[in-house]
DNA sequence: GCCAACGTTGGC
DNA sequence: GCCAACGTTGGC
């Protein structure tokens, strides 16, 4: 079983919105790296945390499991939708989603702020500079050492 | 295939 | 709102 980092501005889809729903798509990702990630290294019953980002407490905030293995992203056909791709085909789709379902919020988030400020997380991708990945793996002891900081 | 221009991300 | 980083696009 493997562990990723997955971003989402909370204005657009918060943690508050995936525990309401229970399980929900993440769509709208048009990144081939995260694309390639989601068919190729995502399987259900992986875990991941939900990163809130651009926000004013940027950090992790809960846990959910990924639900679905990966499949075509219905927004990439919808000319009213943000993410629209109008170069994208229905017989060869572009791009990708999984479902994801809620576990758990965090008591309290594990702020970026404090991750930076801590050595055990030096490597960690989420931190190295210029990253800009919405969707991160995370190695078992980086997993293990934030849920510790909870 | 190179690379400049442009767009997006995301912390601050 | 600014700006650095970096992905994508498109002309050549």
């Amino acid at each position: 079983m493997a562990y990723w980092l997955m971003k989402s501005e909370p204005d657009c889809f918060s943690i508050d919105d995936l525990k309401a729903k229970k399980t929900a798509p993440w769509d709208g990702v048009r990144n081939y790296q995260v694309r390639n990630m989601f068919r190729d290294d995502m399987k259900p019953g992986d875990l991941a945390f939900f990163y809130h980002s651009s926000c004013e407490v940027p950090g992790i905030y809960g846990v959910m499991k990924i639900a679905s293995v990966a499949y075509p992203d219905p927004t990439q056909f919808d000319p009213k939708a943000d993410h629209y791709d109008p170069k994208s085909k229905k017989e060869e789709p572009r791009w990708l989603l999984v479902d994801v379902s809620f576990q758990r919020k965090l008591k309290h988030p594990i702020t970026l702020a404090q991750m930076r400020d801590d050595r055990k997380l030096a490597h960690f991708r989420l931190l190295a500079p210029g990253n800009r990945l919405s969707v991160i793996p995370v190695g078992k002891e980086h997993w293990e050492h934030i849920l510790s900081l909870e």
